[in-house]
DNA sequence: TTCATTTTTTGACTTAAGTCAAAAGAACTG
DNA sequence: CAGTTCTTTTGACTTAAGTCAAAAAATGAA
């Protein structure tokens, strides 16, 4: 719990009363490797932050999964168009280690928005989670694929060291071949 | 004035007093061909909705012009980044033919929060938006140039029609020989 | 309308990255 | 710890798209 109010302090400082009133309207959740936090086709109703482990973004594209990104502790997670357009997600969202999450459902943060410094830190999170992706797929369109390899490695360290190859590829967009091929030589 | 009203009422219902509240807020703009409209380095402060022309977004990359979109009537645009974050934008905003805007600054945006309706449309152009640039970047990202031309002919027929080459191909992320291939072609 | 500038097309060649296939290495399971 | 399965590496070959250069076409200004 401490490690999500850490987070949420970086964008906004919350008062004892708005604390509690988040406290009890979380829930604790835990996932073994490889089992899905959230299917394709199910409509996203939480965020997820997570405590512990790797969890990785995927969809299908002509039968094959094409990952779109991995998140490690520390951060947030849901299927943005499905959570806010109350659509069926169109990524999976998969425990890739041994996962602990805690997670607010939308109703519950309805019900946190009665709390300024809540929505102080909501709107923030989405406009840089926003300007993030922005930014980060203009640059990466751009580069070729030992630049992506240099960049994501300085961007996202913990993928780079615990994702196994085919996930960090299919994040780049490259084959597995070239990045092992990236990663022998330098 | 009534293309934007129209514009806002796909996604919430405006009252009487928010059209009349939002009249009084917003200004009328034209530029000449050629010229810009927000320059990189200045803080955008306003959202400007297109009434008339063509408009192009592009930054620079190792001195050379990068367009990342182009907007034609009946759209919003701004540099969402410089806009939220209140930075100094990375993007450059120039009326690729003559063009008439209607603006509304940030401040002026803020007294019409008052309104809920106002907050709704806010609220949701912004996450419709979000999830439109994430989808696109992703799907494109997996395709190769002539799949790209396809895409962009349905998604934005109005770029291909009106834009020039070289600022299409741009778009795509591919040469404009290529480009001036693939249309050779089919 | 003519001349100059900008934009698009075409040709010849290069290259980064993909594909397919097989071998090598690592990790898990009974 | 032996065998199976999963993951990564390596080699040989292919290909989509880039680059450079020049010609052709379109646009615009005087």
């Amino acid at each position: 719990m401490q490690q999500l109010l850490n987070f949420i302090n970086q964008y906004t400082h919350l008062e004892k009363a708005t604390i509690y009133a988040l406290k009890k309207r979380v829930e604790f959740e835990s996932f073994k490797k490889n089992e899905l936090i959230l299917k394709q086709g199910i409509t996203a109703n939480k965020v997820w932050f997570i405590t512990k482990g790797l969890v990785r973004k995927f969809y299908y594209h002509e039968g094959k999964e094409v990952t779109t990104w991995i998140h490690a502790e520390n951060e947030m997670c849901t299927s943005m168009h499905s959570y806010f357009q109350k659509k069926p997600s169109e990524e999976n969202i998969q425990a890739i280690e041994n996962v602990e999450l805690i997670s607010l459902s939308y109703e519950k943060s309805l019900e946190l928005s009665i709390y300024p410094e809540f929505n102080t830190f909501s709107q923030e999170l989405l406009t840089k989670q926003f300007a993030c992706i922005d930014e980060f797929s203009k640059k990466f369109s751009l580069m070729n694929a030992f630049e992506k390899y240099q960049a994501l490695s300085e961007i996202a360290p913990e993928i780079i060291k615990r994702a196994k190859l085919g996930y960090i590829a299919s994040i780049m967009g490259i084959s597995q071949e070239t990045l092992s091929r990236i990663r022998a030589k330098k």
